[in-house]
Parts: structure tokens; C-alpha cells; sequence
RNA sequence: GGGUUGGUAGCUCAAUGGUAGAGCAGUACCCUUUUAAGGUAUUGGUUCUGGGUUCGAGUCCCAGCCAACCCA
């Protein structure tokens, strides 16, 4: 419901309505050529030349018979000129019913002020949408976050830095694509609906479909889809696409979000690291300005960088830890637990003794890594899908990439064995055989080349491009919760 | 799930427990090159919701809703 002003700011809207109609003004008008988005239009500037544009009125400067204009769209800004004497009294009438948000387009032609602006002074214009409500703050912009995440379209018409950082991901998605297609990675589709959530360990949003009377759930990884290719006999393909998980929202999550899969047959995870470093830093370059990354707080001042020169760093997941804390190795699981009790960790919700190493490399290795890492010969029992090792079976052929304190992008040489799958399966199944994809092993079994395999989260991985320091600010559409009425 | 902070005009923000205010937007008027235009006047409030304490609550207490941050 609304509060009794915003009705009467709304009731006056209404009321220019009503004399636009009354002028016989259709207020939400129709098409209207243009010589493109306002920056071609700006591109094209030629005192003396006709131009045509159209856009969202953003700024008004009212000097009595003198009317100062913004024309913008998320391309950039035009100043209009607008002389009462020039258009007639008729149209000067129609000009008196438009609002700040209100759509125009204009014909008129190119000039330049004495201040030095770029003007376009209207011959003609028309009413292509009329605003009935008003407009955020031209000055603030929408800062209160719930309207920013809730009404994403009043962020993007007041905020300019929530655009750009927008256009950025539009910008990374699409350089993606076509850097893996330039190296002959062709881009597939695979089911967003599966009989059986499966390629990671994750709570799925079930479904149901009528039809067949069966119930489904949105996939959580379309990796076991993706593998069933390779053993289709496409050697190197990938997937940018939407994942589900059930599970809490942070900074960090959403429970839709977009990942990026690819699969290389006859290569490892060495191979694959080579070239995600190669793709980042071409994204870097190409999009956010060079390799030197640095993110900055509300006043601009610089709160972290992150330097993706190559050669990014590899080491060994063992190695680390015990570069994080000496005589790792030696101590018994008993002392390890102890020594997290001294470094002040909480450990509770840790049961296997490998789940204590992982948290100890999660707070004193991942949070604290800014500039890349290549994690590597990570233990077995953290990665199921992944080959293990030929020298030392304890660890599996897998990459973790750290980058801003998170994992980015993890890489395996990929398990193709399918006898070794099928127990590895069973075991994270814990006996509930309803849930292996039978067909997925049975795949396997037909033969599945060797392959390369890579994941991106590519709304962290814009997160770190971007310099965001949450996940909405690079969603279009956070998941919230509904406000109650 | 736990903790902390916040929710006041359309937007951005003020307001020792004592008459709810400002800037922008809006409305009216002045102004023929302004650009956060300027000037004069002016409209606009269930202070998130529901209880409680008090002579008196935007402010204190309790519960709830929504959000941000931290922790799990």
C-alpha cells in the first residue's frame, strides 16, 4: 500500500496522463527510428547534422522558455535543447506533460553550447512512454540495498557503477565463449531436469512431472551429462549454464547460479590449468583493464589487489598446509585437533581427519591467497570424480584454483575408469543405490576417453574481475525473500 | 541456525524521552545556452508491524517482518 504522498506524487503523473490524451497524445507510443543507442548517436555528432535518438528523460534544466534535457539508456547520455518558440505552443504544451523517467524521442539538429556540450536542439519529438511513478535521486542514486536488489531496474537506471559492473559481465560471458570456441570447444546444452541430482554433492530442488508421474530435480552439476558426450565421441566441449543447490544464501551464494564446464579428451589437469591461467588473464586484459586488479571500497580507496601475472603459482595441497602449519604431517589426528584447539579454529564440525586438514587449508591457506594458486595432488577423498594419482594413490590428478580468497575453478583429469567410478559412487551414496546414475556408469563402461576436466563459477569468478564483494552485486535478480504487504 | 547493525517524506539523510526536519524530486511563479542550473514561495509523514513502560515514545523494553554484515 501506499503512503498517502507517494499517492499524490503519483495522482499528478496520472493527471499529465489524462492531457496527453486529452492532446490527443498517445503516451505510450510506438516505434521510433533512431540512429541507434545514445553513445552511436554521440559517436555520429556532426554540427549541423539531423540527428534522431530516443531515451529515458534523466535530468531537466528549466530555464523558462529554454528547456535543458538528458536523453539516456545504459549506452550514455545526451544533452537536448528545447526552445518553446521553436516548437509552437501546441507542442510546447505536450513538452509541459513530461516527467523526469519519461521516455521521448527526438529529431533535431547538432549543436554545440557555448559550454561546450554536444546538443541536440528538437524539431520534432514524441512521447514513446510515460513514467508514472517517480524516479530515485538523481544525485544519490538508490542506496538502500534491498531496492537494489529488489528493484534491480531502479538500480540500473540511477547507478551507474552498478551498470558497468553489469556490462562487465555480459562482457566476460561472452569473451568466454568465444575464446573456447576459438580453440574448437563447441558449446552444448544438456538437462536442466534430471531423474538424479548428480557430478557433486549438493542438496537439489526437486520437481515433479505430471505427465510421467515422476518427480525430478534441477540439476546441480551437468558434469555426468557432459561426460556422456565425450563417450558420444565430441572431444572437447563445454557448457555456460545455470546450476541449483538447495542451500543457504550469503555474500558468496546464490541457490541458482552460472558455471562453466568443459571437457578436453586426451588431456589432463595440467593441460586444462594452462589454459583457464591463459583464458582469465585474457578476460583480465581484454575486459578489466589489465592484470592488476584492484578492488576498492565506497569512497574509492583501494582495499585489495590481486596481481594475475604468469606464471601463476603451483603447489602441492600437502606442502601447503605444512607451510601453514610446520610438522603437519608428523602429528597424529588426535594432535592435529589439538593444535587447531591452540590456533583457535573450530574444528566441530569436523569428523574425519581429512575434514580437519581441509579446514585448516581453508582458513590458513585459501582465505589468506589473493593472487592465484594452483592447488594440486589434493587427497582423494575430497574429489570422487577424479583420477587418482600414479605415484601416490592418496592423492587424485585434480587442480584447485584460488584466487581473492575463494576456490574459482577446480580441474581434474578426469576418472574414466568405470569400475573404480562405480565403488567410488557407491561409497557417497552410502547404500542408497536409488541414487547412482546407472546409466551414467554404464557410459563409462562403453569406454570414456581420457579428458580433462574444468569448472568455473563464473559469478565468483566475475566477483574477482570486477572487484564485487557480494554475489548480488553481479546478479541481475538476487534470490530474496518476498516482503510481507 | 546464532550474533551485531539498520528500517523516518518518492529518493538521500537529520532529529537528549518533550511541536517529526533538511536537500533533491513534486507544485506555482521569474529567467532565451543550462548541466547537481539559479531565485522566490509551497505541498507532502500510520517514523516497518504489533504489544508494553511512561504524563509523554521515531527514540526505552518485548515479539514479529525485511535487509546488510559476521559466525556456524
Amino acid at each position: 500500500m501506499d503512503a498517502p504522498s507517494h499517492s499524490e506524487l503519483l495522482a499528478i503523473r496520472r493527471q499529465k496522463l489524462d492531457a496527453l490524451v486529452a492532446a490527443g497524445v498517445d503516451p505510450f507510443g510506438r516505434g521510433f527510428e533512431t540512429d541507434g543507442p545514445v553513445a552511436d548517436v554521440r559517436a555520429k555528432f556532426a554540427e549541423g547534422a539531423t540527428l534522431r535518438l530516443a531515451g529515458r528523460i534523466t535530468a531537466h534544466r528549466d530555464m523558462g522558455k529554454s528547456q535543458f534535457l538528458d536523453l539516456s539508456d545504459a549506452t550514455g547520455r545526451m544533452q537536448i535543447f528545447l526552445h518553446a518558440k521553436e516548437i509552437g505552443d501546441e507542442a510546447f504544451h505536450v513538452f509541459k506533460q513530461i516527467d523526469l523517467g519519461d521516455f521521448l524521442g527526438v529529431e533535431g539538429e547538432a549543436f554545440i553550447t557555448k559550454t561546450g556540450e554536444p546538443t541536440v536542439r528538437v524539431k520534432r519529438f514524441e512521447v514513446l512512454a510515460k513514467s508514472l511513478r517517480p524516479l530515485p535521486d538523481k544525485w544519490h542514486g538508490v542506496q538502500d540495498t534491498e531496492i537494489k536488489y529488489r528493484q534491480r531496474y531502479l538500480d540500473l537506471i540511477a547507478n551507474p557503477e552498478s551498470r558497468e559492473v553489469f556490462q562487465k559481465r555480459i562482457a566476460i560471458v561472452r569473451a568466454i565463449r568465444r575464446f573456447l570456441e576459438e580453440r574448437g570447444f563447441i558449446e552444448v546444452e544438456t538437462p536442466m531436469m534430471q531423474a538424479i541430482a548428480g557430478g557433486a554433492a549438493a542438496a537439489p530442488f526437486q520437481t515433479h512431472h505430471n505427465a510421467l508421474g515422476m518427480d525430478l530435480f534441477l540439476r546441480i552439476a551437468p558434469e555426468l551429462y557432459l561426460k556422456r558426450l565425450l563417450v558420444g565421441g565430441f572431444p572437447k566441449i563445454f557448457e555456460l549454464n545455470r546450476n541449483f543447490r538447495n542451500e543457504g544464501i550469503s555474500r558468496r551464494h546464490n541457490p541458482e547460479f552460472t558455471m562453466l564446464e568443459a571437457y578436453w579428451a586426451f588431456a589432463d589437469f595440467e593441460k586444462m590449468a594452462d589454459l583457464v591461467e591463459e583464458m582469465v588473464c585474457h578476460l583480465a586484459e581484454t575486459i578489466c583493464g589489465g592484470l592488476l586488479l584492484e578492488h576498492r571500497d565506497a569512497e574509492g580507496n583501494v582495499t585489495k589487489t590481486i596481481n594475475l601475472a604468469r606464471p601463476w603459482r603451483r603447489a602441492r595441497y600437502a606442502d601447503l598446509v605444512e607451510a601453514a602449519v610446520p610438522s603437519w604431517a608428523a602429528l597424529s589426528p588426535d594432535a592435529r585437533r589439538a593444535k587447531c584447539a591452540e590456533l583457535h579454529l573450530d574444528i566441530s564440525h569436523c569428523v574425519a581427519d581429512y575434514e580437519v586438514t581441509q579446514h585448516v587449508f581453508e582458513k590458513l591457506v585459501e582465505e589468506k591467497t589473493m593472487d592465484p594458486l594452483y592447488v594440486t595432488h589434493c587427497p582423494k577423498e575430497l574429489v570422487p570424480l577424479a583420477k587418482q594419482n600414479a605415484a601416490d594413490p592418496s592423492v587424485v590428478d585434480v587442480y584447485e584454483l584460488v584466487i581473492n580468497g575463494q576456490e574459482i575453478s577446480p580441474g581434474y583429469s578426469e576418472l574414466n575408469d568405470p569400475i573404480v567410478q562405480r565403488q567410488r559412487l557407491e561409497e557417497q551414496s552410502g547404500g542408497e543405490t536409488q541414487k547412482i546414475d546407472h546409466d551414467f556408469l554404464d557410459a563409462l563402461e562403453y569406454g570414456m576417453p581420457p579428458a580433462g576436466g574444468i569448472g568455473i563459477g563464473i559469478d565468483r569468478l566475475v566477483m574477482m574481475l570486477t572487484g564485487a564483494e557480494s554475489i548480488r552485486d553481479v546478479l541481475f535478480f538476487p534470490h530474496m525473500k518476498p516482503r510481507a504487504d
